[in-house]
DNA sequence: ATTTAAACGTGCTATTTATCACATTTTATC
DNA sequence: GATAAAATGTGATAAATAGCACGTTTAAAT
């Protein structure tokens, strides 16, 4: 394994905004396809400043973009791909707060609280994600009232998305969580009945907040019953009225 | 019962928005001592802006301040005494999210979505709120990029808190889950190692997600080991290193 | 002050779910 | 493609916690 891989993988920061140096800008943040809604309300040169102070790089795998605790300088916002946000619990217990899809900003919350990363990111897929300083995008938050609304926005939806995924982990049974888990994948994630998820089942059952065995029985018994189709990590939903009813049922 | 009791009683927001109109405003927002950090950055014109399209209402113990599912034209700030933000569950269970103190706005993040209500506020004290228009309030937000700054902190010290209660309710057992609750009401709520809660072991179990007869025997328990001086609704931490330890422990 | 209702504490039992152990399958590596 | 390592499935068991029942205390209403 090269340094480089190794400093990814344990989600060195340093090295990653090395790495970034010394990257070669291939194209301009104007022609950019994937930028976020909210730099929709920018004007010209906002983006143009946004274009100076950002960076584009990419992820393998299983790599770590960044760690808890870490201090940060630059606000990430992932283009393409999977990424898992989580913390470390008692006995170094797993916790994966939530699963998040392309255009997002990562761990929003943390930027303007302490500045400190209250998370780990890790890369489920291979990755592409931008580096935007976070002086200029304070700055842009600060001098463009329809961007900061925006990120508001965004803030807010996230807010919301967890403590929906709170409530289900609080007041419901292991079925029922994994039914709404199922439900999220196909919905918001896949939009798809087929899908099939980029992580094990230890990692799907630290997402639901129950044990590996719990969550293997669960599916197992929701494929014996029909509602699924069961084929390693690829997931068919049959009877999504049926899955729906389990979730509503706790 | 008055009519007027009954409509706060069940938080009819029409009647509450009457109740308004036909009281008359005292104070000016300029006078006003309890106003919230982000208001700090406002100008005078704008502060004056407030001041023409806010009022001033109070409610009283058990009120119901809004209703989940409700929609919103007024943002609410709370100038003084608790309030708990709560949804019902299956079965009519109630899980309590968070308990509020004063100086805070109630649901931001709902208000920056759909604008439906995703919780509902009750009042554990007699309280006192400010409603203010939600357009002028958006208004400001996009007009001044201060005042969007501090109330993107605000919800993000939120989401944050409420990312921490879910962890320590996914990752611990009982008696993990009340000594952080325990620890959130000396530390956050009252900043003090003795207070008297408003509200019953039924609610304190919904706050934790846990039955009413777990939360008395855990805190029976305490109160055994010396952990804690119980007297019905008043609890004094006596060992504020033990109960760490045990919410550290899981 | 008396009555009524709500809240609280506690033993017992049933249920849920984690944990352990181990067989089996899949995936990665050279 | 052979071998090692990781991930997965499944039964048996133990631990944690909810639910029930009921007696007691506290608070509210008139």
């Amino acid at each position: 394994m090269y340094f480089s891989d190794l400093c990814r993988k344990i989600g060195d920061s340093q090295f990653i905004r090395m790495y970034q140096e010394s990257n070669k800008k291939i194209s301009s943040c104007r022609d950019c396809k994937v930028k976020s809604c909210a730099a929709a309300v920018l004007h010209a040169a906002e983006i143009d400043l946004v274009n100076e102070n950002s960076r584009e790089t990419s992820f393998k795998k299983g790599d770590i973009i960044l760690h808890e605790g870490s201090m940060t300088s630059h606000i990430i916002y992932l283009k393409s791909g999977l990424v898992k946000e989580y913390q470390k619990g008692p006995g170094d217990k797993e916790q994966i707060l939530q699963i998040i899809k392309k255009y997002t900003y990562l761990g929003l919350p943390s930027l303007f609280g302490d500045r400190v990363n209250h998370y780990s990111y890790g890369a489920l897929e291979d990755i592409t994600v931008c580096y935007i300083d976070l002086n200029i995008f304070n700055q842009l938050i600060r001098q463009n009232g329809n961007f900061a609304f925006e990120i508001l926005v965004s803030v807010s939806r996230d807010s919301l998305n967890n403590f929906h995924r709170f409530m289900s982990q609080s007041q419901k049974k292991t079925y029922g969580r994994v039914a709404d888990a199922l439900i999220y994948f196909s919905r918001i994630i896949y939009e798809n009945d087929v899908f099939e998820i980029p992580f094990s089942r230890q990692e799907l059952a630290d997402l639901i907040g129950i044990s590996r065995e719990s969550a293997t029985r669960v599916l197992s018994k929701f494929n014996d019953d029909g509602i699924l189709r069961l084929s390693g990590r690829t997931i068919e939903i049959v009877n999504p009225e049926l899955l729906g009813q389990i979730s509503k049922n706790g």
